[in-house]
DNA sequence: GCGACAG
DNA sequence: ATCTTGTCGC
C-alpha cells in the first residue's frame, strides 16, 4: 500500500510531544469505514542486537473468519527510545516499511498498545491511524493510564477507562479467567465497534488472532 | 517534589 | 521489548 509521508522521525522528546499534540486534532472517533469489513491486519514489533534494529510485522487476516491472507515484515535501525508516552515514534517507522510491502489494504488495523488512552489521547493506534487515514484500533497488554473498576471474570464483560473525567478506553476481558485487555479508538472508529471487533478476532485466547499472528512473524527471527 | 510509566 | 524451564492453576 502506498503510504503519505506525515513528518519526519527525527525527533526530540519536545519536538514529539508538540507533534502529538498537532495530530490529536485529527483523530476521529466516531465509525467511519464502510462494512462489511473483509480484511483485518494486526501489527507487531521485534528488537534484534540489544535493541538496536526494530523488526516490524504485519498479518492481514480475512473477517470474520481470520484466515491469514498476507505478511510482511520490515527492519531498519531503531532510533527513537522507549519512552512511556511515545512509543509510536520508536515503533511506527519500521511498521510503515512493512505494510508498505503488502498489497491488501486492511479495512481495520489493531495496534499493539494503546490508542485514545494516552496521556495526550495519540497513543501508537492513533498516530498510525491518523497517519494512514485507515480505521485503527487501540489494544494494549497493560495499563498505561486510566481508572477503572475490577472486571468481571466473564469473557466479554468490560469496564470503562477514566482519565479526567472521560472515558478513554476500555478494559476488556477477551478470555475468562485471564487478565483484561485495555482497548481504545485509534482512528475512525467508536469504542463500543472497536470493542466489537477485539472480541470478534479473540475468538479463542486472550489477544486477537491478528496480533497472535504477527507476533509469530515478528519473533521467528 | 514524589510516584507511575504502552512496548 | 528481551533474558529463559519448569511449573502451578483453570
Amino acid at each position: 500500500m502506498q503510504i503519505k509521508q506525515r513528518h519526519n522521525w527525527n525527533l526530540t522528546t519536545s519536538e514529539a510531544k508538540i507533534i502529538q499534540e498537532e495530530l490529536r486534532k485529527e483523530v476521529i472517533t466516531e465509525d467511519r469505514f464502510e462494512e462489511p469489513v473483509k480484511y483485518v491486519a494486526g501489527v507487531d514489533m521485534g528488537f534484534e542486537a540489544d535493541g538496536t534494529i526494530s523488526r516490524a510485522a504485519v498479518a492481514v487476516l480475512s473477517f470474520p473468519d481470520l484466515q491469514l491472507q498476507e505478511q510482511s515484515i520490515a527492519k531498519r535501525p531503531t532510533t527513537f527510545p522507549y519512552i512511556p508516552g511515545f512509543l509510536s515514534f520508536r515503533e511506527i517507522p519500521a511498521v510503515l516499511d512493512a505494510l508498505q510491502k503488502i498489497n491488501i489494504t486492511p479495512d481495520i488495523i489493531l495496534c499493539d498498545g494503546q490508542g485514545l488512552a494516552h496521556p495526550r489521547r495519540l497513543g501508537i493506534a492513533c498516530h498510525l491511524g491518523v497517519i494512514l487515514d485507515i480505521p485503527t484500533i487501540g489494544v494494549a497488554k497493560s495499563w498505561l493510564i486510566g481508572d477503572y473498576e475490577e472486571v468481571p471474570q466473564e469473557k466479554g464483560s468490560w469496564k470503562p477507562l477514566i482519565h479526567k473525567d472521560e472515558t478513554i478506553g476500555a478494559v476488556l476481558r477477551t478470555r475468562e479467567n485471564v487478565k483484561p485487555l485495555y482497548v481504545s479508538s485509534g482512528h475512525r472508529i467508536s469504542l463500543p465497534t472497536a470493542i466489537d471487533y477485539v472480541l470478534q478476532c479473540s475468538p479463542k485466547y486472550r489477544l486477537p488472532e491478528t496480533t497472535r499472528i504477527a507476533d509469530k512473524l515478528a519473533s521467528n527471527r
